[in-house]
Order: C-alpha cells, then structure tokens, then sequence
DNA sequence: GGGAGTTGGTGA
DNA sequence: CACCAACTCCCG
C-alpha cells in the first residue's frame, strides 16, 4: 500500500493523507472522498502510512503536470506565499471538469512553416540580437515592425518542433493580432484568455495534446496550460500591468515567471514594449529597435489647464470637426485619489520621503502619504507660484459626453469604457462603427489607448495627466508617459495628427516624449535606492468587516514583523488605512515594506499570511 | 467548497 | 422556547 499527501485544488482545505494499492506519480490528479463526495485533488507528496485510518484514492485521472507546470506551481507556492490548494485551479480551469482527454485520436506531425515575413536590415540585426541572447527586451518603437521579428522567432520554434506562447495584455481586446497570426501558423495557433467558452477551452486542450496546436495567443493565463515542449515565450507590452494578477489570488506576475522559466528551462524569452519598464530595462540585455516606418507628423499641443473643456480643446475638437476628422478623447479615471493642485501653476504636492504625491482628506484637512503616512497641513498657497490650493476636480466619461454633446450639437459622440465594452462583440462594434464614420468624437478611458487602429483620426486629447502624474504610486512617471505615448499614437496614422495634452508639466512631456531612452535615464535618478529595480517591495493588506478588528489585526501585524528585524533586514515604509478605505463591505489597512532582496519579504509574508492578511510581492497596485 | 453543529438574536 | 440565520469547524 502507498500512501500520498493530496492537495485539493481551490478548496480551502488542509493537505490529508490517502492510500492506494498502485504507485501514482506526483502532481498527478486524483479524486479523494472528502466528507464522503469524491473531490479533484493533486498527489503532492508520498508519506510514510500515518497513525490514523486511511481512505483510498476513488480515482488516478489520466492528467499530471509536466516539469514546467510543476516547476510554476513550486515556484509560485514560495514565492507568491501561497498554499497549494490556492495555486492548483491555474493549471485546470475549473469550468472544465477533470477528466477532458479522452486519448489523443492522431498525433499531429511538424509540417514546416516556410512563411515568414521579410525583415528589414535592422530588424534582422534585432533577430540576430534575439537570438545570440536567451533573455531579452526588444526595446522597439512603436511601427518599427516588432510583430515581425515575433513572428519570425516563432517560425523557427515551431520548425524545431517546439511549442511557443505568445502573451499579451488583455487579449480579448486584439483580435486583429490573431488573424495576423494565423496568416502564418494557419490551425496551429489558439487563442486562450479568460472569456474563451469552456467548450472551446476543452477544445483548444484537446488539440495542444494532440500537437496539432503550437502555437498559444494568449492572457497571463495561457502560461499555466500543459505545453510540454515549450521552446520560446514571447511577452509583448511587457510594461502592462495586467500581466500582473493584482485582482484575485496568487498574486503572480505573468512576465515574471516567464522569465523564471527562462532562467529554469531551456526555454527562450522574449520580453517587447515601445516603452519597457524600468526593471526589465535594468534587468536584461536590450536591443534598441527605432522607427524605421513612416514618421508621422504629430504636433503636441499642451493645453496648461486643469481637467475640464477647456478653449483650446474646443478649438482643436472643431478643427477636425469641420476638417471631417475623427478625435479620440481619453480621460483616464483613477478611483478614490483626492488630491490638492495650484489654481494658477497646476503644482501637487509630493511626500518628501517618497516622493508619490499626497492624498488630501476633506475631512481632516490634512495631507496624507499612502506610503509612509506622513501628514501635514493643507498650505494655504502654493509653494511654486504663491497661487491658491484647491481640490483638483473629477470629471467622468459619462459627464464628459454629456458636455461634449452640449457644446457640439451636430457631433456624433460615444463612449468607449468598461461600463460600455463589455464583451467582444461591443468592442469589434464600437471599433466598426467608429472606423465606419459614424462616430465623431470617441470618449473613453485607457481602454481607447490599446493597440486599435483608427484610420481616420486626426486628434488625439489626453485629459487629466496631472492627475495621473501625482498618483501615489512610484511608478506614476513610467506609466503616465506609457499611456501618453500610447493614445498619441492614435492620431494621425496617416497623414499629420494633433495631441492635445491637458497638462501644467509640458517640460516633462516636451523632454521625454519622443525620447523614452532618456526617460528611463532619468527615472534612475528617481527610483534609486528607493524602489524598484534597485529596492524590492512587499505589500501586505488587512481587511475585515469589522473596523477595530482590522485595526487590531493591523497593530498584531506590525509588531510580528518588528520582532523578525532581529533576524532580517528590511524597512517598514509605513502602514495605515489603504486608499480604499472600505472594499466589498470590509475595512482595508495596508502595510509597506522595503528590502534589498526579496528573501526577507518572502519571509513576512510566510511569517504574516492569513485569513484576513493578504500579501502582494512586487506589487503593481496601491488601492 | 460545503455539510454539520453551534450561537445568538427575535418574537409571541 | 421555537425558529432561523449567521458563523465556525473541519474534512484523512
């Protein structure tokens, strides 16, 4: 008789022993009686036959992990602080059932893929780079022909008789990239995220053991699917924040853990972003690729106003109006950031520890830092110009159509939001009706700046930047200047384009717009030795429906890791309310922390994990 | 996750 | 005291 530990995936449950009479290999999955119902779980570890009465295993399923699943759902498991069972429902989507795969019918065999696209001198010579280095960041501006060089390292994978995944962000939302791939890799491509249909999913399974799929499209998600010969992991937008799963638990970051599995594996990496973060541009070798196409004449327009119609937008939107243009208008919305500005100059004021800007809180009166709580009065004039402080005003997409429609009667307006796009068949809508001519003006929020061709766009507005670049988040500049650049390469895709941007900092925009190498120069100067990449972070969250206990929880927490400085080093940045103060009923404290290397995280987190504390390494996110 | 067992509030 | 909902315990 042997006898197993067996996880059970998603349950909240302890690991427990079972016997059976054959041997089972690891991470293999089984059904186990629990409370007398046969429940999916993994064999995670065989154990000698314990003290107490064992109950046999119901069932071996024909389904285990591979090497590389394995590997991940360790790897994970450590570094995430994340139990077993929490990690196991990545690998199999629960919608599906277990026991899918039926034995392949026919093994698909490998007929070569001759299609390619021709590459240009210096897209051979980032080919060349790509392939001299296991990891890399192709550093390439947008329209200088990245997808190409993909595409073609994809080819020659999939001609070696390996399996490549292509990730991207928010991949429901690019449904132009799959036809593009599926013009070279016909069949052997499939496209996997979130919102495909368990059907489908079961399908697309099916036809990956099968081998007749080689080829993944797919969301952060699409990592974690049984590809046993994986061979190239292509992570384009790398700087996406989405690649990080900050909504549910483990919090892992997709690109991260291709990188891991780079490092672990024979497996090539390639990490792409016109505008890559400065951590990955820190972290690995890079080759520049610069705009070759096209050069399309953008002239920048700084509207030094704060959020709002402003004259000059008016002027702009009835150019192209009368011109017969198209405009897209993004306003970015950030929840729950009040925040003071100087009536005249525009200034926010900014913690002079951490340098992320200070929250305003109404009712006390006081400016606070989300990171290290640091308060101090609300001044009565601004320290740049002497002019008046007041709360910078919201504005809403929805308000903002109601105003645009008010002022330009004759316009065509829609929006283009979470609230509006909800599914795929809205997007491709809205995206036909726009490129059909029958929108005027295109309002929406950092959705509009996704990889969408408009064709006959000539201006693009980016409202509410100052907003964005006061965010109490350190990586505020980064993903500001992102997203700028982002929505200004909307407009004008033909032909000349005008980017109204609705900002008092125009000398940070007019420095590092067409410059993002310079950028990231200067962004050291800021980030070291604070943050990442030349610090680690780690965020713990409390929550608790009742207020004293979460404060109680909050006060517990903080002295446990005050007793670990004996044995660790690292630095508490602060602790208190988060910026949401109060989530799904529940209230919320936060505590931040800092450390040269993730050791020492990874050890409070173990060491502070539970039910009511939530632990986030590298966060992206400080709601 | 979910069934069983426990607690605690409410109302006649 | 009967009833019910909310909470907590625990599964091998």
């Amino acid at each position: 008789m042997f006898y197993y530990k067996v996880a059970f995936s998603g349950l909240n449950v302890a690991i427990l022993t079972y016997q059976s009479e054959v041997k089972i290999s690891l991470f293999n999955a089984v059904l186990a009686p629990l409370k007398g119902k046969d429940t999916l779980g993994y064999i995670v570890n065989e154990c000698e036959k314990p003290s107490f009465k064992t109950l046999n295993v119901t069932k071996i399923l024909p389904l285990c992990l591979n090497k590389i699943q394995t590997e991940l759902l360790n790897f994970i498991a450590y570094y995430y602080t994340s139990p077993f069972n929490a990690v196991l429902p990545l690998f199999l989507p629960k919608e599906l059932g277990f026991y899918e795969s039926k034995n392949a019918s026919k093994i698909f065999t490998n007929k070569p893929f001759l299609n390619a696209p021709n590459l240009s001198q210096n897209q051979k010579k980032a080919f060349d780079f790509l392939n001299e280095n296991k990891t890399a960041l192709l550093f390439g501006d947008t329209g200088s022909g990245k997808s190409e060089i993909y595409i073609s390292m994809i080819k020659d994978a999939l001609n070696m008789g390996k399996q490549a995944l292509f990730l991207m962000p928010e991949i429901s939302l690019t449904p132009q990239m799959q036809s593009r791939l599926e013009r070279y890799f016909g069949e052997s491509v499939a496209v996997w995220h979130s919102k495909i249909t368990p059907k489908n999913k079961a399908e697309i399974l099916k036809n990956i053991k099968n081998k007749s799929v080689k080829l993944i499209a797919g969301a952060r998600s699409a990592l974690f699917l049984p590809l046993d010969d994986l061979g190239l992991i292509v992570v384009d937008e790398e700087h996406d924040d989405s690649y990080k799963n900050s909504a549910s638990k483990p919090h892992y970051n997709a690109r991260d853990l291709a990188l891991f599995l780079g490092a672990k594996f024979n497996i090539k990496v390639i990490l792409g972003s016109a505008t890559p973060s400065l951590t990955t541009f820190h972290k690995l070798q890079n080759f520049r690729l610069k705009g070759t196409f096209f050069k399309s004449e953008k002239t920048y327009i700084f509207d030094k106003s704060e959020v709002g119609l402003s004259q000059i937008l008016k002027d702009e939107i009835s150019k192209t109006l009368s011109a017969k243009k198209q405009a897209v208008i993004c306003l970015p919305t950030r929840a729950n950031f009040r925040h003071l500005a100087c009536v005249q100059c525009g200034e926010r004021i900014k913690c002079p520890f951490c340098s992320v800007g200070m929250s305003f809180y109404k009712k006390e009166q006081v400016l606070k830092c989300q990171y290290c709580e640091f308060k101090m009065a609300v001044p009565s004039s601004c320290g740049r110009c002497g002019s008046d402080m007041i709360e910078a005003k919201k504005l809403g997409t929805s308000e903002l159509v109601e105003i645009l429609e008010r002022e330009f009667a004759n316009a065509r307006v829609a929006k283009f939001d979470r609230d509006e796009i909800t599914t795929q068949n809205r997007l491709k809508k809205a995206l036909n009706a726009f490129n059909k001519g029958e929108i005027d003006l295109l309002v929406g929020t950092q959705m509009l700046s996704k990889g969408h061709d408009y064709h006959n766009v000539d201006l693009a507005v980016i409202m509410g930047v100052d907003e964005l670049l006061a965010y109490p988040d350190f990586r505020a500049r980064e993903r500001t200047l992102s997203l700028v650049k982002q929505v200004a390469g909307r407009a004008g895709r033909k032909g000349q384009g005008r980017v109204v941007l609705q900002t008092f900092e125009d000398d940070f925009f007019r420095r590092f717009l067409d410059d993002y190498d310079g950028f990231l120069a200067d962004e050291v100067g800021f980030r070291d030795p604070l943050y990442p990449p030349f610090a680690r972070l780690l965020r713990l969250v409390i929550s608790h429906k009742n207020e004293r206990e979460a404060s109680r929880i909050l006060n517990e927490c903080v002295a446990k890791i005050e007793h670990l400085r004996l044995d660790l080093e690292f630095e508490i940045i602060g602790y208190g309310k988060c910026g949401i103060e109060i989530l799904a009923s529940k209230y919320r404290y936060e505590v931040l922390l800092r450390a040269s290397s993730h050791k020492p995280l990874v050890a409070i987190a173990k060491a502070c994990v539970g039910e009511f504390i939530d632990v986030d390494i590298d966060p992206v996110a400080f709601l």
